[in-house]
DNA sequence: CTGATGACGGTGC
DNA sequence: GGCACCGCCATCA
């Protein structure tokens, strides 16, 4: 387990969980986070400091899309880079999420995260 | 302390 | 399929 941390912090670390060619949405990430919501996810991925190593640009809405948005280069930016790890989108800008979405992050972590896991087997997976 | 503010999501039409 | 609402809650001024 971890001591106690500030909620965008182990939302980052969450974030960092997901490899390159995978992608996960604010909606997912938030359901793994106590206290946190999709909204407070995106509010955590705009916060995200250059060279922190937390790559922001896995983190996409749930409807497949990027989200407009200012932050770190850009929405442009951020497809950009998904397509360098492998991403494909669609003609509408779209990834598919049944092959890109990522799976989860692993027993082990939400162990060690001191997460309950029964929490979210009642919300959802 | 109080109010405003989001890189969202689900529901209903 | 698209669009408008409403709920959400940590942060920040």
């Amino acid at each position: 387990m971890v001591p106690p941390r500030a909620i965008f912090d182990l939302i980052y670390d969450l974030v960092i969980l997901v490899p390159a060619g995978n992608v996960a949405t604010y909606g997912q990430i938030s359901r793994y986070v106590a206290g946190s919501t999709p909204r407070i996810v995106g509010f955590a991925m705009a916060g995200v400091k250059p060279g922190l190593g937390v790559p922001w640009q896995r983190v996409i809405n749930a409807r497949g899309e990027i989200s407009p948005h200012g932050g770190a280069g850009g929405s442009g930016l951020q497809r950009e880079i998904l397509e360098a790890e492998g991403i494909a989108f669609d003609a509408r800008g779209r990834i598919d999420l049944k092959r890109f979405g990522w799976a989860g992050p692993d027993d082990d972590w939400l162990k060690r995260h001191d997460i309950d896991v029964e929490h979210l087997m009642g919300k959802d997976r």
